[in-house]
DNA sequence: CGAGAACTTGACTACAATCAAAGGTAGTGG
DNA sequence: CCACTACCTTTGATTGTAGTCAAGTTCTCG
């Protein structure tokens, strides 16, 4: 349930799947690829298969086999897990170039979800293992990603298990910013955001319910911090310093992680 | 403050940390250097590095360089994070063979603090960094043990986000035993474990106070599910069947992580 | 324009936090 | 060996934040 459920077919004002060539990919300087030579691009781009989901379509379900590794080239998919009662929290969220699934394990342990249309750019997880082996700077992008994930989840503790709810949302709404604006997000100017979720979705990956995370947006909004005119889904940070305060940044400050 | 500020100096059971050969090591068959050769081990013996650390000492600060990567060998490790008002949680907690340090970055994202008297093998940051990118079996079983917390991590976060506090200690009690109890944990039997966090590092990593993990440890014992008898540390699970069902135990089910 | 979904708002409840104090346990020194 | 101290843990009373239940309102799209 939830994760924007629509069967309506994706837009598709997307890049077609089939011209993609590496050199030209948005992702390129960032993603798992981004350290390997020219020689070992093309080992990979030999072996790249894209796949498209449209928006709500499982792309992987947990405990099961998942037998592709890839990038995120378009849109935003969100890691869940689940407990039998149907309780559920968003473990992580993937943005473009970011890395989905599990290297060296069969099973992936979490379920993976399209937010929005999704365009990933897959290889075979055992392929992608035996080129990992070949291509240090493969794998060593690989590593230097998972690492920074790792910082990332531990951020993300500190969130759920300390911040109140208030401070959780204006967290939330800062971190989009720093991952939209690529480069920095200027001090105390306004900045417009879109979210990539939706309520429901923001309450899972805060551990709040629909209800609290819309009356702490609300409550942001009458205090003049925020800005909603097209819908809630686009969002403008008028105090964008404020909003980090509240969220209770602690050791850096700096405008970008 | 808390994580047992002692100052009564450690009691040094622990072994001479001069004369341990790599081969005898208990973490061997675990560490970060368990898929290396003999000859890429003696590599790594030449520049390994003792350390020593006794309980409630820093061993890192968030936000500061850190020169050392390495094992943990006796002991336990908690990274912690925490705000500007003092609020504090714990996002990690290292056991015996897991690896702590920030290998590609100068600095470290959280404070690293002694919870018992700490055994660690270091290596110097950057030959380690030098030595990964020569020694493939250390580089692959770094990224495996990466992913791996990478995914503790994202488990704990389901933990902070969703569950309530009588799961949330049922849950910490019975990863313990699977942590402690190397191996398999049997069903229903009674398995008796040695709490390595007191009542107010439990609540640091639950996201709790210290008086809810209280109240939440005595109602389980007065259930009967816990049993009690030489202090607070040293827990009885009588029926870990029970104790792991209330701890919501999801997907897998398996006695052993 | 109508129907369904997404979002907001309101009233009430409950779980865990806070404030406060009393038991326990371990280590110290008389 | 016992008393004393300091810390850790437990228990109790009360408060407060976020959850739950229940309507409404506003969007979106067919």
């Amino acid at each position: 349930m939830s994760a924007t459920s629509q069967k309506t077919s994706a837009k598709h004002k997307a890049t077609d799947q089939r011209r993609l060539a590496c050199g030209d990919c948005a992702i390129r300087d960032r993603a798992v690829c981004s350290l390997c030579s020219t020689e070992e691009m093309a080992t990979l781009e030999a072996i790249k298969h894209y796949r498209r989901f449209e928006a709500g379509a499982t792309i992987a379900m947990a405990g099961e086999p998942l037998p592709f590794v890839g990038s995120v080239v378009e849109g935003h998919v969100a890691l869940t897990r689940m407990m039998s009662d149907g309780r559920r929290q968003i473990v992580g969220l993937l943005f473009p170039s970011d890395f989905i699934g599990r290297p060296l394990r069969e099973t992936i342990a979490y379920d993976a979800e399209a937010v929005d249309d999704v365009l990933l750019c897959t290889f075979d997880r055992v392929r992608f293992e035996w080129l990992l082996r070949r291509t240090p700077p493969l794998e060593e992008r690989l590593l230097e990603m998972t690492l920074d994930e790792l910082d990332a989840a531990r951020e993300t503790l500190l969130t759920l298990g300390r911040r109140t709810a208030r401070e959780k949302v204006a967290n939330f709404l800062v971190m989009v910013a720093r991952r939209q604006g690529i480069g920095a997000v200027a001090p105390t100017e306004r900045v417009e955001i879109v979210l990539p979720l939706g309520r429901d979705d923001m309450a899972g990956f805060l551990g709040l319910t629909i209800e609290t995370v819309s009356r702490q947006m609300t409550a942001l909004r009458r205090e003049g911090l925020i800005d909603m005119v097209n819908g809630a889904r686009e969002v403008t940070l008028v105090n964008t310093d404020t909003l980090a305060e509240i969220a209770g940044e602690d050791g850096d400050g700096g405008p970008l992680a």
